[in-house]
RNA sequence: GGGCGAUUAGCUCAGUUGGUUAGAGCGCAUGCAUGACACGCAUGAGGUCACAGGUUCGAAUCCUGUAUCGCCCACCA
């Protein structure tokens, strides 16, 4: 064929066009249609604010694979594209762009503008991400991409959120949340960092009521907090205080008097003085603590991080007050300098220790007691049982519940509860987990059943579907002593929920697409709000919604009850077939996922999860901006191509949980880059040079079938044999998500079988327009274009439209499935034995460079080493570059010659030699032959021990021994002739 | 503190239930402009499998311990 190709494959030329080609052709669209085999799977959604790093590039790589695979393999594909809309990251984005812009707060905009201007910001970059995902050649079904604030995902949000608050797993808690003061906002655990602070041990004085003189002194970190002291505690065994068990002490500058409690949680007796103030307010464990003794909690801070009213009192009749003092810091100052004043502080220490700090603010965060929305996750059962794992949130400890123990999940079966219910589907095997091991960390953490707090103080999310009016005074309903109850529920038509907690009554609305007429919505809001509810403020915590993608995205609640395509997904596509993400949010997203998927429609979202590794970089470290050790992947497109930056993805994509990537900086452009990359694209290049050098030489009527009459020579059954393996090693890696193991294989059949020797081998018979070569020739590049189109699928599109009669295209062609006929292994050993001698020949040449082009004489084994060799004259003698003189069993070495001792043949150039050069490298492998031959035999003349092992190892053993004594007879004949 | 993982060639990693002389790519060394490819071809040199014990006829592989590194979770008043 005339074919005019660049010796170097360019990317940049071809990715684009092809993309394009794929997309208008609908190959990534996926309709339901009546094939039943199927392969869907979602994408975790990227945040909107984000930009592609390699993560994503490795993720999208393996379910691009996949997803390439299932669609070759002929299965209904579906791979359902999104973004996440990611709360509190994407506010705090753009609330600091339009402040360094405007000046502007979010405080000055208002709520309305703010989400406005945020949706503006997503509009115009929310499809960054997902353009970056298609560069690197990503299928998604672009036309069903979703975003988690979308109508669609917003109404499963919605109805999920009913459904829960209905079954009464949503209730209202008190909870101590990361409070960040400078954006009064809480804060999630994930968006916190430590710093090692330089701080003091403060050691205080406390008075012992009613024993003059005596004093409990306790050390903390936070003086501060002892304003909102309500006990301090001690070892229940601890003989030092065992007196005091019951007593009181006075909590100084305030002057209350609490009590002293026995706790053996809280307290360490080896851990300072053994003794502990409790801040219930104001610590995470003394809040803990205080549920447990049922001691009262006093918040000290305003929202804005200052001290509120409780900051003040009356000791030894002093009046103290910090109202309005910033808490952490003018307080603390004023509090240590009044208690110094009354000779309180029995000791000060330098003590460096962590302090969680804000991620968006860069202040630090104060534990502060709110009223949240939580998800219920332990066990429904009677509150007469103490929770499982000792969670400490008020609503869920007390939660009561009369009638039934459990909830119903939407296939109508019973589960104790959330986590449990995600719990049993890991355990019993309908979700499985790969690697393994990471199943145990999904188990570990949803064994906690902690409940989950889901409501964030934030403007950008799914706004919380609840109305709420105060129907009775705290204080007449008792619902600061009194635990907080569930007192009623009842359903007005489906679309109305209400449950009365703590005086307060909680109206939830259903979906508008449950009202009917459809003004009826705004209607029961219109009189919710003249009857003096209002909506709650907060918005959902961002993992509600990721946490039903895979429904949510198919259109639930819509479930097949109408012709409509779009409303088909869910019965056809659900449950998926995998989840392909990072372990990092295994339990913050798979475990919720699971939960909801079983709990709103009642089956596991995905039949397997696998989790990738991670890229560090070489030294280790995690990929950080703030280290500068990032590579950009976006760059690695640019400079290498979106199939070398993918196949090295993959050949790095083992089943370790960290895999490394030595960074470089690229001395041209300044970008950070890796060695690594080199590979894929140096073998894009082999793709490259092979495809074009097999296109020059076929006929361009040349079918690419092969009669099987035609493969006869040794040659073509060899590389048949070898390119069915390849298929079947494959499937079988990408069946078990080995994606190294595919990589590998894929690199080396194309690389050295096919390149490296049978093209090497069949150049003769090419350069004649041998028309069974180039049929064969045709067949392997076509087979491996396929087999490689789910790694590199670019390259291999554009390859595949050079090919001779070529209409439709690769990305639905159909996938190669093995011929287990074409598995020929007296050919691979054959073809082997060709290589080892071709290999020697070689070998003596290039140690003596005098032996170029003089004849060779083998002197072989056995009868079948000299007849497989002398039929194969015709390859050994083109690439090696020499002629065989003579090939028998009694040959005779010729003089000076150099020497190659092969367990099947002896190999001899004559007129080269060198003794210096060849006695050395005898004696050396004479000398490790009769280690392994030595070793070998001691091995079998322990015959207590041969008894033992089965008959076929012994006799590999045997022949083993036998294979040494021969070569090393002949490298003793040899070093014999050379006269030593 | 709890859990998980890693430690194999200079580097990055394979090594599937214990059983031929532990492999690959990169890098390195030597030679090569050979009608596909120098992003290439050929050949070679590199390993006490972290360390110490144990089980076994036999251990990179199983067990125990130690060291170093990393991740996840919980956190030291």
């Amino acid at each position: 064929m005339n074919i005019d190709l660049p010796t170097q494959y360019n990317p940049q030329s071809v990715e684009k066009p092809i993309y394009e080609k794929w997309l208008a052709s609908k190959a990534f669209h996926a309709v339901p249609d009546a094939r039943t085999n199927r392969f869907s799977c979602v994408i975790p959604p990227p945040n909107v604010t984000g930009a592609l790093h390699l993560g994503h590039a490795i993720n999208g790589t393996i379910q691009d694979i996949l997803t390439r695979y299932h669609r070759m393999k002929g299965d209904n594909t579906l791979w359902m594209p999104g973004i996440d809309h990611a709360g509190i990251a994407t506010q705090a984005v753009v609330e600091k762009t339009i402040f360094e812009k405007e000046k502007k707060s979010r405080h000055d905009l208002g709520r309305e503008e703010l989400v406005r201007r945020i949706w503006e910001w997503k509009e115009q970059f929310g499809a960054r991400i997902l353009n970056q995902l298609a560069s690197i050649g990503s299928s998604c079904d672009w036309d069903r991409t979703r975003f988690t604030l979308d109508d669609i995902c917003a109404r499963a949000v919605r109805e999920a959120f009913f459904k829960m608050f209905k079954d009464g797993l949503i209730f209202r808690g008190k909870r101590l949340v990361n409070w960040d003061a400078q954006l009064q906002t809480a804060v999630a655990d994930d968006e916190i960092y430590h710093e090692t602070v330089k701080g003091q041990m403060t050691s205080i004085k406390y008075p012992v009521d009613g024993s003059p003189d005596e004093y409990l002194i306790v050390a903390t970190t936070r003086p501060e907090t002892m304003l909102g002291d309500t006990a301090v505690a001690v070892h229940p065994d601890d003989p030092r205080y065992t007196h005091l068990h019951g007593k009181f002490v006075i909590l100084p500058l305030v002057g209350r008097r609490i009590p002293v409690i026995c706790d053996g949680l809280l307290v360490d007796p080896k851990f300072g003085t053994g003794v502990v103030k409790v801040t219930p307010a104001h610590d995470p464990n003394d809040y803990a603590t205080g549920v447990r003794h049922n001691l009262e909690q006093i918040n000290l801070l305003t929202p804005d991080g200052k001290v509120n009213e409780n900051g003040q009192g009356e000791f030894l009749g002093q009046k103290y007050s910090y109202v309005g003092l910033k808490f952490a810091t003018a307080a603390r100052k004023q509090v240590l300098g009044d208690l110094e004043t009354l000779g309180l502080i029995a000791e000060t220490k330098v003590h460096e220790h962590e302090v969680g700090h804000s991620d968006r603010s860069k202040t630090p965060i104060e534990p502060y007691l709110s009223d949240q929305w939580f998800v219920r996750m332990g066990d429904l059962v009677d509150a007469a049982e103490p929770p499982k794992g000792g969670t400490p949130n008020v609503g869920s400890s007390a939660f009561r519940r009369s009638s039934e123990e459990g909830i119903t999940l939407a296939n109508g079966k019973r589960a104790p509860g959330l986590a449990q219910a995600a719990m049993d589907a890991v355990t019993d095997g309908r979700v499985k987990i790969t690697p393994e091991r990471y199943a145990k960390s999904y188990l570990d953490w949803l064994g906690q059943k902690r409940d989950w707090c889901i409501s964030r103080q934030l403007w950008w999310g799914h706004r919380i579907p609840v109305w709420s009016r105060e129907v009775l005074s705290s204080k007449e309903s008792g619902a600061d002593s009194a635990p907080v109850k569930w007192e009623q529920e009842f359903h007005w038509k489906n679309k109305i929920a209400v449950q009365r907690m703590g005086g307060v009554e909680y109206v939830c609305l259903a979906d508008s697409a449950r009202f009917d007429p459809p003004n009826e919505y705004a209607e029961t809001v219109r009189k919710l709000v003249h009857d003096g509810y209002t909506q709650d403020p907060d918005v959902l915590d961002t993992w509600f919604s990721s946490a039903l993608w895979p429904i949510s995205t198919m259109g639930w609640p819509a479930n097949g009850t109408s012709e409509k395509a779009d409303d088909q997904l869910l019965p056809y596509f659900y449950p998926t077939s995998l989840l392909s993400t990072a372990r990092e949010i295994l339990t913050l997203w798979v475990a919720r996922m699971v939960m909801f998927g079983l709990y709103c429609h009642g089956d596991v979202p995905f039949k397997d999860v696998y989790i990738h590794a991670v890229i560090q970089d070489g030294e280790g470290r995690p990929m950080k901006k703030s280290l500068g050790n990032g590579v950009d992947p976006v760059d690695i497109v640019a400079s290498h191509g979106a199939d070398a930056l993918r196949f090295t993805l993959a050949s790095m994509a083992t089943e370790t949980q960290d895999i490394r990537m030595p960074v470089v900086k690229d001395q041209k452009t300044g970008v950070n880059t890796s060695p690594k990359f080199d590979l894929g694209r140096n073998f894009a290049n082999k793709i490259w040079n092979a495809s074009r050098y097999v296109l020059s030489n076929v006929d361009e009527k040349q079918e690419a079938g092969i009669k099987n009459q035609e493969v006869t020579a040794l040659e073509d059954r060899w590389i048949l044999s070898r390119l069915n393996s390849t298929i079947q090693a494959v499937h079988d890696s990408i069946n078990h998500y080995r994606f190294a193991d595919l990589a590998e294989a894929l690199r080396s059949f194309f690389w050295t079988d096919l390149c490296d020797w049978y093209l090497e081998i069949a150049k003769a018979r090419i350069k004649a327009g041998d028309s069974v070569v180039q049929s064969i020739l045709l067949h392997c590049l076509e087979t491996t274009l396929k087999l490689l189109h789910p790694v590199m699928p670019f390259i291999t599109e554009e390859i595949w439209s050079k090919l001779p009669n070529r209409e439709s295209m690769l990305i639905t062609a159909a996938f190669p499935v093995v011929d287990a006929g074409r598995i020929d292994t007296a050919a691979e050993s054959q073809i082997a034995l060709i290589q080892s001698v071709t290999s020697a020949i070689r070998e003596i040449q290039n140690r003596y460079p005098a032996a170029k082009g003089k004849d060779v004489v083998l002197q072989p084994r056995d009868a079948n080493v000299q007849g497989t060799i002398e039929k194969s004259r015709s390859i050994i003698e083109p690439l090696a570059g020499v002629r065989i003189a003579e090939n028998s069993l009694g040959a005779t070495k010729p003089e000076n010659a150099a020497t190659a001792v092969l367990p099947e043949v002896q190999v001899y150039i004559g007129g080269v030699i060198d003794k210096a050069v060849e006695m050395p490298k005898l004696q050396k492998r004479r000398d490790e032959l009769t280690k392994l031959a030595t070793s070998q035999r001691n091995k079998l003349g322990n015959e207590a021990a041969i008894a033992k092992v089965p008959a076929a190892v012994v006799q590999g053993w045997r022949d083993q021994l036998t294979k040494y004594e021969e070569e090393l007879a002949a490298i003793e004949k040899n070093l014999q002739e050379l006269g030593a």
